[in-house]
DNA sequence: CGCTACGTTGATCGCACTCAAGTATAGTGG
DNA sequence: CCACTATACTTGAGTGCGATCAACGTAGCG
């Protein structure tokens, strides 16, 4: 009856041309970290980093495996998760351009504490730790932001904790959305559309709730008009009313 | 029946002398942020910090003040908690002598997350974000340190967060005792009392539970002789069986 | 010796998980 | 262009865990 409806997700085309040195300033130029940095400073941190391509699927790094680098995303969408030792994981967050992962500072040894999937083809940046320890130490507004960025991220987790204990799946799908459309959204037909291979599975994880009930809600707030929703998308359409859901979201 | 059994929470007796020039410096000789700090400049460090009393119930800090201090636990306990628009919190952890909380690092006028309350007698020490900025800048160590510091502590509480989705009550609870034991234990008739005036409720909090099934738990594991429990307090007798029960606990 | 706050225990109820079919969609190869 | 298949998604029925409500111990304290 419907018109046959195109899916509205568009996954970057990425090729190994597509990370020339311009671009990686940018993308660099960017990152919270590195903006009170000026250009001449930030082209020679530039040079620290090499840059690698992956394509949608593949795994950047895998949780407990040793390594000490420090990943950018520079064009994709990548998907944080850990795993469960009853052999369930759970997605803790999707990080698209701008945005790291891995080891940020640590000394010794180290492992990853988390597994990074590109959820499409992707683009980014690394540097080993090291190199990074002496981008901090030479550049001491690279340290403050370091400290500031972390806290943020901190006060995130501990909001996460919040909501995810005592509110119901439903509150709990509306926050994850409202992240998920700040983060990763894009206008659309005048909604927002999550820019990312969404399925029921991810957002599932996230909220900390079965595919089944995540189905079941997502379709009575289509319904309510608050979504529009296919195989792998989700658009957040009423915003306002999807605060109203989740009832202490701050941003 | 049983002989008359006395609380073994022993709270500290903490008056304005407490605090002497000395045991500031030891308090923060033990902070891992400071703990590459040469003992001379240690020293100047201690004397950008103030010292304050607090007796036991009053707020330290409260959530939403304007606020832009640092603080660190020097002698006492003290409990970190968030509200809920629903009129609730959620306590999100115990912090005892050498840990820190309130706002490490912010540019512009911030607000302090959290609301932060004395368990016991406090003794913290506190210094202004703006001077602790500048130790960061003067002490790349200090720097370095603290984006470990901050990195774990993001670790933590992504690990919460995972132990709060898809865990049952029972799960969680231990999950929440093994921490506290480990970062508030002190050896205790073979096993191990968590040095804190800890009530069903905090501890429900922290699990994200109600007390009654606190309550319900906790007798259980009593009557397995894997804890003892009083009124305020717990103590764990057989820590490896409590670890069975909580199955990703890694530390 | 009461008073108060904490803790326990019981009964009931509802939400979300589980198990189980069934449907629709995108991509595949003819 | 169309049948075919794999995968995502939907929907339904039944169940169990933990929340809620309520009443009752009990320890500690003045």
């Amino acid at each position: 009856m419907a018109a046959r409806r195109i899916v509205p997700i568009v996954l970057p085309q990425i090729d190994a041309a597509s990370c020339t040195i311009e671009l990686r300033e940018k993308i660099l130029r960017r990152i919270p970290l590195f903006n009170e940095i000026a250009n001449h400073d930030l082209r020679m941190i530039n040079r620290s980093f090499t840059d690698q391509g992956f394509r949608a699927g593949a795994t950047i790094i895998r949780e407990g495996e040793p390594g000490v680098r420090l990943f950018v995303v520079a064009l994709g969408i990548v998907e944080v998760s850990r795993s469960t030792e009853s052999g369930g994981s759970v997605v803790l967050d999707m990080l698209s351009s701008g945005e790291y992962f891995g080891t940020l500072a640590g000394f010794g040894p180290e492992h990853y504490e988390d597994t990074v999937v590109a959820l499409s083809a992707v683009c980014a940046l690394s540097i080993d730790t090291e190199a990074f320890r002496r981008i901090l130490v030479d550049y001491p507004s690279v340290a403050l932001r370091s400290v500031e960025v972390l806290s943020d991220r901190l006060h995130l987790a501990q909001e996460m904790v919040r909501q995810l204990s005592g509110y119901s799946a439903e509150e709990r799908i509306a926050y994850v959305l409202l992240r998920l459309a700040r983060k990763l959204g894009i206008p659309w037909r005048g909604g927002v559309l999550i820019q990312a291979p969404l399925k029921r599975e991810h957002l599932a994880s996230m909220a900390g709730v079965t595919t089944e009930t995540t189905s079941r809600v997502v379709s009575r707030l289509q319904k309510a008009g608050t979504l529009t929703a296919g195989r792998g998308w989700i658009a957040v359409m009423d915003e306002p009313a999807l605060r109203c859901l989740a009832p202490d979201y701050t941003a």
